[in-house]
DNA sequence: TTGAAAGCGCTACCAG
DNA sequence: CTGGTAGCGCTTTCAA
C-alpha cells in the first residue's frame, strides 16, 4: 500500500497537520523539515489527489473542447497550454466533439463530471450555449479561444482578424492586384466574419469595387478548399492573388495551385495563414499571416491561472493579439491597367 | 452547495446504503427507484468522483503519451480511443513529450501523480523502459501501440508492418519496378525496422538485388522527407518507384516530388502510406497502404478495459492487424530491360 | 510552530 | 432488499 501522510506523521513524530501543512509549502522547524523530507523519500510517499481533491473541491485538471483532432492551429496551441500547465500542476482532458452539437453538449457534461476546474474551448461549429449554464453554475471558468457566441461576454483570447486580413489585402493592393481572391471559413464564425471585413475594409479604403465572386468559402477545411479553388481557378474571375484565411485552407489551395500547374507567384500571387508544418517546406515561400502562437497559448494559460485563483478581473477579458507577417516569395508586384495609365 | 447522497437519502427516507448501491446499478424496489430518480432530479445530484475515487483508488483516467501532437496517426488513433473511453465512463489526459527522454519521464510522473488507471503510448523517440517501473509498482496497465521497446514485453497493438511493406513492393516488382526506393523512419524504431524487412524480403522473394542507396530516412517528419526526397530525386539514383513509410513522410515526398516538377506516375511511381488528410486530395490519386484505424483503436480500448477490470490475458497480448491498400492512380506498369528480352 | 479532531462524499462490509 | 457504520487520505480550523 502506498503511504500516506500517517506514516509520514509516525515516522517523524509529528503530526498528521504539520506535515500536511509542509507537503502544502507551509514553514516547519529546518529539523522537522529535514525529517520529513526523509520520511517522505524512504516511504517514497506521494500525495493522494483523490483525497485531496475530496477536501479542497479541486481536481488540477483543465477540460479542452475542439473541433477536430487534426486541425493544426489547435493541435499548435494545445501542445503549449499543455507544457504550460503541466507546469502548474494542472492536466488537460481534451475532448474532440467533431462539430456535433449533441456531442459537444454531451462532453461538457463529460468533462463537469470529471471535476474539471475550468474548461477552454476552441469555436465549435455549433454553438456552445447550450452548455454554459452547466459550467457558469458550477462556477466553472470558461476561456474562449478564437472567438465566441456572440451575445455572450466570456473570456476569450483571440487575434486581431479584421487588421490581418486588411493588412495583407492593402499589401496586396499596393503591389498592383486588385482581383484578389479570399478563400475564408464559414461566415457563422466569428473570426470568418472578421477576416471577411478585413477584406472588406482594405478595398474600401482604396476605393476598389469589390467583386462577390472572388470570396470564396473554404470550410476552414482542406478538402473544401481544393475543390473550391480548383473551380475557382478554372472559371473566368481572373483573380490575380489568394488569399487564404487559416493553416487547412492554405494547404488546400496550395495543392489546387500545383495541381492546376499554375506557377506561384508569376501567374497567381498568393498568401496563407499559420506558419505551420507543410506552409514551411512548400516551394516557393509562401508570405504568411502568422498569428503569434506562443503568445496565445501564454495568455490563455494566464487567464486561466488567474480565474482559478480567483483573482481575475472582475469583467470578461478580450484579448486581441496582433498578427504578424512572413514575407515569401509568392506575391509578384504587378501593374494593373488602371495604374499603367 | 452540491447535492450528495446524503440529501438523496433524507429526501427519500431511504439509507444512503441504497442510495449509492442504486447509483453503482443496484437492484431496488420499483418504488425507491421512483423516489430515488425524482430526488436526484430534483436536487441535480451528481456523483462526487473525488469521494468516489478515494474510496474505490480509480481515477476513471487514462493517460496518453504522444510524440508529438500533429502526427496524424496519433490524432487519428486519439479521436477514436477518446470516443470509445468515453463510453466507458474514463477521460483522456493527453501529454506531448516532443521527443524528449526526460520530459518522458516527467509527463509519466505527472500521469501517475493524477492517479491515471492506465496508460496508452504511442512509440516515442527516447526508450520507454525508465518510466516503467513506476507503472507497474503502481500496477497500472500499459498499452503500446504501433511497436514497444524490443526486449520488453507489453500488451501492444500495432499492424504487420512487414508484411504491408513487403506486399506493396512486390506489387510494384510485379509491375515491372526493380528500382525502388523506399522512405523509411529511423531504424532505432520497430515499425521502421519491420517496415525494412518487408522491403527485403519482396526483394529477395523475387531474387532482385538491392541497393542500400534506395533506402531513404525519412524520420518519420514531413520536412526531413522533403529535403531527402529532393536530394535523391536530383541525384542519379534512377529509382522507377517509390514507397513511403508513414503518413508525414508521404506528404513530405508528394511535395518534393510536384515541385521538381516529376510526374506521379508517368516518371515515378509512387505508394504512400495511411490514407488521411490530405492523401485523400492530391491527384492523381495515390495508391495507399491504409491501416485499420478504426479497428486499432478498437483493440486498444478493448484490451485497455480489460486489464483495467482485472480479466485480461495472463501473458501480454500482441495484436498483429493487417493493413489494407487502396489502389490509386500513381502506380505505372513499366517493361524493365531484362523483362522485355 | 505544532497538534487534535472533525469531516469532505462516497463505498462496502455485514447484519437484519 | 435495506440500513448502520467504518473509513479511504487529506485539509483545516482552533487551541496550545
Amino acid at each position: 500500500m502506498a503511504a500516506t501522510i500517517k506514516d509520514i506523521a509516525e515516522k517523524t513524530n509529528l503530526s498528521l497537520a504539520t506535515i500536511s501543512k509542509y507537503i502544502n509549502g507551509g514553514v516547519v522547524l529546518p529539523k522537522n523539515k529535514l525529517a520529513i523530507d526523509q520520511a517522505i523519500d524512504e516511504l517514497g510517499f506521494r500525495v493522494n489527489e483523490f483525497a485531496r481533491s475530496l477536501k479542497t473541491n479541486r481536481s488540477k485538471l483543465i477540460g479542452i473542447l475542439i473541433p477536430q483532432w487534426h486541425v493544426a492551429f489547435c493541435a499548435q496551441i494545445i501542445t503549449q497550454v499543455e507544457g504550460l500547465l503541466r507546469q502548474h500542476g494542472y492536466g488537460i482532458i481534451v475532448c474532440d466533439c467533431s462539430g456535433d452539437e449533441a456531442v459537444g453538449v454531451q462532453v461538457v457534461e463529460f468533462l463537469v463530471s470529471k471535476s474539471v476546474d475550468g474548461i477552454i474551448t476552441f469555436p465549435t461549429a455549433f454553438s456552445v450555449k447550450d452548455y454554459l449554464p452547466l459550467t457558469t453554475s458550477k462556477n466553472i471558468p470558461v476561456v474562449f479561444i478564437d472567438g465566441m457566441p456572440r451575445d455572450l461576454s466570456y473570456d476569450c483570447v483571440m487575434v486581431d482578424n479584421m487588421n490581418a486580413i486588411k493588412k495583407a489585402v492593402s499589401y496586396l493592393i499596393k503591389k498592383g492586384h486588385e482581383r484578389i481572391g479570399v478563400v475564408n471559413g464559414p461566415i457563422t464564425s466569428l473570426s470568418a466574419q472578421e477576416r471577411l471585413a478585413g477584406y472588406y475594409n482594405a478595398y474600401s479604403e482604396h476605393s476598389l469595387p469589390i467583386d462577390a465572386n472572388l470570396i470564396i468559402d473554404g470550410g476552414y477545411a482542406t478538402d473544401i478548399t481544393y475543390e473550391a479553388v480548383k473551380k475557382a481557378l478554372t472559371s473566368d474571375l481572373n483573380f490575380t492573388a489568394l488569399l487564404t484565411a487559416n493553416y487547412e485552407m492554405t494547404i488546400g489551395a496550395i495543392i489546387a495551385i500545383n495541381e492546376i500547374g499554375i506557377s506561384i507567384p508569376d501567374e497567381l500571387s498568393v498568401i496563407g495563414f499559420d506558419d505551420l508544418q507543410l506552409t514551411q517546406i512548400i516551394k516557393p515561400r509562401i508570405s504568411i499571416i502568422t498569428q503569434p502562437m506562443e503568445c496565445i497559448a501564454n495568455m490563455i494559460v494566464d487567464i486561466m491561472l488567474k480565474r482559478l485563483a480567483g483573482n481575475g478581473p472582475d469583467s470578461p477579458q478580450i484579448i486581441r493579439l496582433e498578427t504578424g507577417f512572413s514575407e515569401g516569395a509568392s506575391v509578384k508586384e504587378i501593374y494593373s491597367e488602371s495604374r499603367s495609365l
